[in-house]
Formats: structure tokens, sequence, C-alpha cells
DNA sequence: GATAACCTACGAAAAATTTCGTTGACTCTA
DNA sequence: TAGAGTCAACGAAATTTTTCGTAGGTTATC
């Protein structure tokens, strides 16, 4: 069988992935104190989902500490191109370029950033004659 | 009061305000149709559906005739906007330029499209100077 | 060595979302 | 005008996601 098509994270499991790729391997305290900043938060309830996540595979855990040290156990990078994708699926109708559209108009993106897009579409332009 | 803070449409949902602001006003069988092409889902799901989405303002219809004709209720580029902005808080730590920089990494766009975004860069550094 | 603080495990409720069967009505066609 | 096809309404089940209380154990503190 190939792989067994990676499980797409929820909304809360999505947070506290995003929450270890910040902090890198973290306790479900750290966790919590983290995501608490953004919105109230149960102790718990965190710990739930992590152990939840757990059996999903989307992180794993070093038990050997009392406090468990969990970390993500799916790739950031193809998580979030996945997530992109599938906005741009549901959203814009498929259109990935109409979402990066949108995304550049909605903010004011400062000359520094700009600059650095424009080197990344320089990449992508010389890299693929 | 303020604005009644736009409700956040389900994934379900948006695909079905996405098949309408493709469409234009359209019945629930056109939009039955519309999603049936991309996945496997019933009549009466979209129907019902639609008939919360109308409870919740998403959509509007026109009940003159025997086929209600719905309608979005809600601005394309808004949602968009607000898709884009909790993505980013969500999978990219608040970051909607690295959003950016996932959307065009995990693509291959076409000269076209990058001459396309090159141009929205330069409008948005043109118009703030 | 008692008490407070902290931790995991677990069950289960609560809430949100998705799905569909059934009913009663309207419309078109043979 | 009988029958087939179509439609909206609605209730309710099924499923998924989120939340939290409680129990039982470990560690630190007084």
């Amino acid at each position: 069988m190939a792989k067994p098509t990676q499980t797409k994270p929820t909304e809360s499991e999505l947070e506290i992935l995003t929450a270890l790729w910040g902090l890198g391997p973290a306790t479900v305290r750290q966790v919590h104190d983290k995501l608490g900043a953004q919105r109230e938060v149960g102790y718990t309830t965190v710990l739930k989902l992590m152990q939840i996540m757990l059996d999903k595979g989307l992180v794993a855990r070093d038990e050997s500490q009392r406090s468990h040290v969990y970390r993500p156990a799916i790739s950031q990078t193809q998580t979030q191109r996945q997530l992109v994708r599938d906005l741009a699926r549901r959203a814009f109708g498929g259109s990935a370029r109409k979402l990066v559209m949108q995304a550049l108009a909605g903010r004011k993106p400062s000359a520094d950033e700009i600059q650095e897009i424009r080197s990344m579409l320089d990449q992508i332009e010389g890299g693929q004659p």
C-alpha cells in the first residue's frame, strides 16, 4: 500500500501544530500557554487534543520525562501546501493564483516583503526556463 | 451595535458559496450538479445546507419561481480575504507573507501568471509611495 | 509526611456539522 | 387525468469536533 494519505488536521489541531512548529518540542503546558495568548482554552482540552493527535499520528512524543514532550510528526511545509491547495479549491475555484492575488491585495506588504516576493518569482522563473 | 460579525462559513458552505460565485444566481439543482462534478453529495443534502445558509444570512433567494433561485449574500472578496487571514493565523503563525511564499512555491506558475503577480506588486508599490 | 501543585488518562457530554429519508405539493407529458 | 419527474420543507440520525470533569499518580514544599 502507498502512504496512508495524511490525515487532515482539524482547525484546533492545526493551531496546536502551528504552536509546535513555532516552539519546537514542547510540553502540553507550553502549548497551552502559547495558545492561551490567542484565545481561551482549558488545559485538559489541549491535553486531550494532543492525545488525539498522537493517535492520528499528527504528533509524536517523548515520554521519558514526567511531562511528556511533544513534537510535530508531519512536515510543516507539506501541510501548509496542502492547506493552501485546499483553500484554493474550496474558496477560489481551484486557482492558487487568485488566492495569492487576494492575499497580496488584502494586506499592505512592506517594500521589503515585496522585494522578497519578487526574488521568489525570479527564482521560480529562472529555475524553470 | 456594529456589524454582526459575518458568520464564518463551514467547509461545505464554502463550497456552495464558491459554486454560487461561479454560477451567479442558481437553483439548488444547478449547485448540486456543479458540486457533483467534484465529489459525491446528495441533492437533499445540498438543499438542506442552502436552507441553513439562508438562515445564517450567507445566501439570499428569490422564491417567485417554483425552483428557488439562490445567490450569495456575502462578498466574495471580503470572504476570501477573511479566509486567507484566518489560514495565515492558524497555519502560518499569522504571516500572510509566508502563506504567499508557500502558495507560490507549491505550484509552478506559468510565465503569464508570474507576470500578472509582478504587475500586482508594481501596483501595490506604486499606489502607496 | 502532609499538603499543594502538577501531570496523564479517560470517559463522556456538548456543540457543530453533515447527511439523508419522508412527506406533500406542483408541473409536465402521454 | 394518471403517472412520472421535480421541488421545498423538515426532522432526525450520524458523524465529527471540541470541551471539560474526575480520578489516580508523581513531585515539590512546608
